[in-house]
DNA sequence: TGTTAGCACTCGACTGTGTTGAGTGCTAAC
DNA sequence: GTTAGCACTCAACACAGTCGAGTGCTAACA
């Protein structure tokens, strides 16, 4: 037995109907509503092929049947092939991004937001990690008498601020002067470098031979955490309006999950440089969302360190939609990330 | 009628009980658990009496009662009066931050996480804000040719920093140069004062004109924004666990809000200067929480400016122990932010 | 050989009916 | 003022019956 053409056009209308309503579809509503010249009758006998052949399921005897993650691989698959459909909200996210705002992080936490009202899902952003981020300028900025701010500006833009004791009494003209020096010397480096490369410069600064020190936890500190960065959720009360989440106990596991922003960064993390990425069902491997579908897309950097989008929803979601939200906000982050446009001084 | 020591006693119980359980408490049950020495009857009348007085609700005519607000009202001022009992959490709360991070940011997502794991419901912690923010020292710090990035830093350790747009081929001297100008210009204003202060400047700074009015941009957006700053928040799954939210509506509606951190903050967010607010049910005047509580507390920085940390729980949470905890917590972050440790550099 | 009509069967969802038990209010006696 | 007793109420639960959507199978038909 095999898929014919007839086959595969019936599992695509299960498939939508299931979407559509998350009940489970039987013989005669195909007959009715999708395959009109097709008898009820034919249309048993061909899911109960379906079913034989691993796409379908029945929840119990009587009642209709629903697809398997195997019928959605399909279905991804062939939509995938095929393209996705491009629809308009790729014209209409920059109006859904207020302003222009210039911090990544509250754009990230506002890419979320938007992904999640525009699929109805729950929406994660990533903020570019990858590659280890590479040092550009490192500022030393006196707060009180005897600490300082170290900001490190990194090619993302990203600034990690941690605070070091200074002598007391170090005056800020000293305090550039040594910022410079450490910028011309680590610039370029990533933190794991840079670590390595403190015991030359001891001898060279060895009247800041503390201050050194200091920077050199610092340096080791980024390099050890593994630093999914910020992480963004959003629309995490979506869920709770589909029906497969009207068991308790299911909603409460997912909803821990999503809190520990350090797992779920680790879920969400795409490897590999493909376009997408759609985990279907028990395919993303966590246990606490084996009846969840979780799909991915990159954006990337200016410096071309990529980040990460996703958004998770039950298996019957709307895989076309959220691929085509999806594309359209990577690109336009990517836009947004790789020629920043002048800030807007009003 | 009036409340006298023994009416005082059973209602003592009736909420005991009811936070216990969660489930209307009869008359027989305080006559067997706690008032042995009467019998059901007794409480019976006792009871009448004190849904007259407003102090218990029934849900239908043959439950339990239960104690309404106005009770939870009462046994909350009678335990701030009577002084709230310090629990050892106090010495333990230390252990829960893990080594010494110095990041303003993680130090209130930690809070948030332990504030709701050792009371077991919803904790909101928010960035110290209230009175403005003073201005202690400006940075601009290439990030490339054309963009500067504005290292901000306020007496609170806050760092906002944003991107404006530099002559081309500008050297980081001149870069500092402005800084320390700008810096001794502006330190120890309010960005709304930076804002005034910025025409005077353009006649001294005539050649950075326009860096001049980028960051003027930059005050006056950091002046209307309200600004609740980062909102940490943790343990929303606990809700979850709570019979009064085993309805799916309630639930969501509570996550949506949740999730909308402007709104939680402005709720959140404690005025005056008392140790601790306690807003029962329908006294927090948010429709969508009216059967909730919130306890807050507040914590200040060496600056004097004030935070807020807050639990969300069932209007029947465990008072005397979220108040104990809230003040630990309170103390605890008061300290860390008012006397920082020399940072760890292993 | 593929399609269809018909029929018996299954089973979840819903409905209606008791039954139970926790709880109350009231009254009368102590 | 306290208590025992009694009638009453009402949610929760269990049980049985009905309904309807859906299936599988068989036989007839093109």
């Amino acid at each position: 037995m095999d898929m014919d053409e007839r086959k595969m056009r019936i599992l695509q209308a299960i498939i939508d109907d299931y979407i559509l309503t998350a009940v489970p579809v039987g013989s005669r509503t195909i007959s009715k509503k999708y395959e009109t010249s097709l008898s009820s009758a034919t249309i048993r006998n061909e899911m109960s092929d379906l079913e034989e052949l691993g796409y379908l399921a029945q929840p119990h005897i009587s009642a209709g049947r629903i697809p398997s993650a195997k019928a959605y691989r399909l279905y991804v698959d062939q939509l995938l092939k095929n393209g996705w459909i491009r629809d308009d909200s790729d014209d209409t996210m920059r109006t859904y991004f207020s302003g222009r705002v210039h911090q990544m992080e509250k754009i990230i936490d506002q890419a979320a937001q938007v992904l999640s009202t525009l699929t109805g899902y729950t929406a994660v952003v990533l903020e570019p990690g990858g590659q280890q981020p590479r040092i550009r300028n490192i500022q030393l900025v006196s707060i009180s008498p005897e600490t300082a701010l170290v900001v490190l500006v990194t090619d993302a833009g990203l600034v990690r601020d941690n605070v070091v004791t200074i002598p007391r009494g170090m005056d800020p003209d000293t305090l550039y002067a040594i910022s410079r020096t450490l910028t011309e010397a680590l610039s370029g480096c990533t933190p794991a470098e840079a670590c390595d490369r403190i015991p030359v410069l001891m001898g060279r600064m060895r009247e800041n031979a503390e201050l050194l020190q200091s920077l050199g936890g610092i340096f080791t500190k980024n390099r050890e955490e593994p630093g999914h960065g910020h992480v963004a959720v959003g629309g995490v009360s979506n869920m709770l309006s589909y029906p497969e989440y009207s068991d308790m106990e299911k909603a409460r596991n997912f909803l821990s999950l999503v809190e520990t922003r350090d797992k779920l960064a680790s879920i969400i993390a795409q490897q590999g440089d493909v376009a997408f990425t759609v985990r279907i069902g028990p395919e993303n491997g966590v246990p606490e969302m084996s009846d969840c579908s979780i799909v991915t897309a990159t954006y990337s950097t200016r410096s071309g360190r990529q980040g990460t989008i996703g958004v998770i929803g039950p298996t019957r979601m709307q895989y076309s939609r959220v691929l085509s939200v999806l594309g359209s906000m990577g690109q336009h982050l990517s836009e947004l990330f790789g020629n920043p446009d002048e800030p807007k001084t009003k």
